[in-house]
DNA sequence: TTTGAAATACGAATATCATCGTATATCTTT
DNA sequence: AAAGATATACGATGATATTCGTATTTCAAA
């Protein structure tokens, strides 16, 4: 799969939310966190679209973008990619050090233990 | 904390690993796998001294190389990008998926599960 | 219809990374 | 001592990402 850029994936994340959206909106959205240009977030994006990463909607002047690749498909990629490159394929110590960091609340430790039963299970 | 690339991710992998070791040495480890030219890895160290990701001691003609950088305190910095930019800063999620993915063996989930007891317990 | 606002397209500057060739220094072997 | 092997230093190149300015088009309001 083609791996997004941190800008890419930070739009993708967007796109991933509001399911469509156009260029504006997601610049709004972008300019909330972090100082950038109305030029900028449009460049990135027609890279993006040269890149076959979203889709977009010509019928009007603005531009109606939505995203060509599933979040899950590209989480998974992205995670394994991480998971080896910094934690040598180990999802233990990449687990443990996610989870003594990313203070989860008890629901979801709780959604986590059956997930775990469940894998057990099918061992 | 000066997130280091790729390459550089993937020679301090081996410096945590070997405790110490000369360009020669990282080099052979590395180009095992893939296909690079010694004074690739010689300007990447290079520039990890110049960054103070690695020290170096410069008595012999050999440099020994050392990681300036614990791997815990990276992989934590690291992993905290990483939850963020791709997936929302969920560590739900992130562990899910990763639990799902990265296969791990029986021994490895009684572990997590271990911690996830003790999680619970000081909440 | 004219003017101004808002959108896209596109080129260019800048930054960062990775890669490698070459120059130079140092050690080893003959 | 000479020759060859092995190190480091360093500049240059190419690829990729990011950023932004400007030109052009399109729509809407005066």
């Amino acid at each position: 799969m083609n791996k997004p850029t941190e800008s890419e994936l930070e739009i993708l994340s967007i796109l991933w939310e509001m399911g469509k959206a156009s260029v504006r909106e997601i610049h709004d959205r972008l300019s909330a966190n972090k100082s950038t240009g109305y030029t900028t977030t449009l460049k990135i994006m027609q890279i993006m679209y040269a890149k076959g990463l979203v889709i977009r909607d010509e019928q009007n002047r603005s531009h109606i973008y939505s995203t060509a690749i599933s979040q899950k498909e590209t989480q998974k990629s992205l995670l394994n990619n991480f998971m080896t490159t910094a934690f040598g394929g180990s999802a233990k110590k990449l687990v443990m050090h996610a989870l003594g960091q990313g203070d989860p609340s008890k629901e979801e430790l709780k959604e986590i233990r059956a997930f775990l039963d469940k894998l057990e299970n099918e061992k």
